[in-house]
DNA sequence: CATTCGTGGAT
DNA sequence: TATCCAAGAAT
C-alpha cells in the first residue's frame, strides 16, 4: 500500500501529530469513560447517523436502566424502543436487542472478541464492528465512517482518492494509516479530526494538527440532494379524566402497524382529516429524511372523536394516563407534541457514566 | 449498487 | 414552510 502523498516517514509523523492533539482535544464523552465492550456496543449502535449532542443523554439513561448485556436481553422489547424513542432509525433499537437476546441464549451472554465475529451480529456492519474491536479490545483495525471518509479524501487528494474509491479500498487506505500500537485511539482521533475541525462545509484547516500532509487544503465536493417534499397531516388530542373525579388524564394513542414502513408498532396521536370548523392546538414542522410535514394538532373530545368508523379504522388504540406517557414507545412527533402541549412531562437528567459502576461480565 | 430508515440542531 | 446531514446497516 502506498499512497502518492505520504510517505512512510510522513505516516509516523501523522500519527504522532494527530494523536497528540487528540489527547488534548478530545471530548470528554460518557462512553469514552469505559472500555466495557457492550457499553461501546451500545454507544456506536446510538451514534450510527445520529450526532453526539443528541446522544449524550439518551445513551445514559439506556445504560442507567440497562447496564449490561443481560439486563438488555432480558427486556421486553417495548422497553427498549421506549428508551429509543426520539432518536429515529427504530430498527437499530431491535435489532440490538435481538442480538442481546442472541448473544445471551447463545454465546455465553458476553460479546464476542474480534471485529469479524462481532460483524455477523444483527445491526453491526464493517464500521461498527471495527469501531467496538479496535477501541474495546485493542484490535489493529481501522474504522471508515463519514468523518474518516471526508478526512482521508481531503488529505490524499483526488488521485488517491480515485484509487481508493471503493469501501474495501477506503478501508485499505485507513488500514495503512492506522496506528497498530493505539487502534482504537487513533479511529477515534480520525472521527473527533473530522466532526470537529475538518468540517464538511468550512474545515478549520487552521487549527489541524496533520495540515502539513494535507495535499487539498479542505477541499470537497458535496452531492447534489434529493429534493425535499412537503406534506400536510393532521393529529387529534383527545383527552379524558383517567378516573372518576381524578384531577389525572389520559389520552387516546394509536399505534402504527407493523407492517408500516416507517416506525412500526410506535405510538402517536391518532391521525385525522382536518376538521372544518376548529383551530389548532398547535403547528408545527417535522421533518423526516426528505419529507417536510406540516403538521396541525386538534383538540377533541372523546365523544367527538370517538365513533364507529374511527373505531374500526385504527389498527389500536389505547388510553394512556399522562402519568405513563413516559413508558410507551412514542413516535419522535408524537412526545415532540405532547411535550409542547405539556401534558407529558420533560425527561429527567441522568447522571453521567462515570458514576455509575459496572464493567463487562457485570450481571444485571 | 441505490434506497430506505428519523430526528434535531447548526447555519 | 430553508437546507444540510450526523461515529451506518439492511435489503
Amino acid at each position: 500500500m502506498e499512497t502518492a502523498a505520504l510517505t512512510e516517514q510522513d505516516r509516523e509523523e501523522f500519527r504522532r501529530q494527530l494523536l497528540s492533539w487528540f489527547r488534548l482535544n478530545a471530548r470528554d464523552l460518557p462512553w469514552r469513560q469505559t472500555r466495557d465492550p457492550y457499553r461501546i456496543w451500545v454507544s456506536e449502535v446510538m451514534l450510527q447517523q445520529t450526532r453526539v449532542a443528541t446522544v449524550i443523554a439518551r445513551y445514559n439513561q439506556f445504560i442507567q436502566r440497562f447496564p449490561s448485556l443481560v439486563s438488555l436481553a432480558l427486556a421486553r422489547e417495548d422497553e427498549v424502543l421506549t428508551l429509543w424513542s426520539g432518536l429515529g432509525y427504530y430498527r437499530r433499537a431491535r435489532l440490538l436487542h435481538s442480538a442481546a437476546q442472541l448473544l445471551v441464549n447463545e454465546h455465553g451472554g458476553s460479546l464476542p472478541h474480534t471485529s469479524q465475529e462481532l460483524r455477523r451480529l444483527p445491526g453491526v456492519g464493517d464500521y461498527t464492528a471495527a469501531a467496538i474491536a479496535s477501541i474495546a479490545r485493542n484490535e489493529a483495525v481501522a474504522v471508515v465512517d463519514g468523518n474518516v471518509e471526508r478526512v482521508l479524501t481531503r488529505v490524499l487528494g483526488k488521485a488517491a482518492v480515485r484509487r481508493a474509491g471503493l469501501p474495501a479500498q477506503l478501508k485499505e487506505t485507513a488500514g495503512w494509516l492506522l496506528d497498530p500500537t493505539a487502534p482504537g485511539t487513533f479511529n477515534q482521533a480520525m472521527m473527533e479530526l473530522g466532526a470537529t475541525v475538518c468540517l464538511p462545509h468550512a474545515p478549520q484547516c487552521a487549527d489541524c494538527p496533520v495540515r502539513q500532509f494535507c495535499a487539498t487544503k479542505g477541499e470537497h465536493v458535496v452531492a447534489p440532494r434529493k429534493q425535499i417534499v412537503s406534506r400536510q397531516t393532521h393529529y387529534a388530542l383527545v383527552k379524558k379524566p383517567a378516573e372518576e373525579g381524578s384531577k389525572r388524564v389520559a389520552v387516546l394513542l394509536a399505534q402504527r402497524p407493523d407492517s408500516a414502513s416507517q416506525m412500526p408498532g410506535m405510538w402517536e396521536l391518532p391521525a385525522i382529516a382536518a376538521p372544518e370548523s376548529s383551530e389548532p392546538v398547535l403547528r408545527i414542522r417535522h421533518a423526516i429524511t426528505n419529507t417536510n410535514f406540516y403538521v396541525e394538532v386538534f383538540s377533541l373530545k372523546p365523544e367527538e372523536f370517538l365513533g364507529p368508523r374511527h373505531e374500526k379504522a385504527m389498527e389500536r388504540h389505547d388510553w394512556v394516563v399522562d402519568s405513563k406517557l413516559s413508558e410507551v414507545p412514542l413516535t419522535g412527533l408524537a412526545r415532540k407534541i405532547l411535550m409542547r402541549l405539556d401534558v407529558m412531562a420533560k425527561p429527567r437528567e441522568v447522571r453521567s457514566g462515570k458514576a455509575l459502576p459496572g464493567r463487562e461480565g457485570d450481571f444485571l
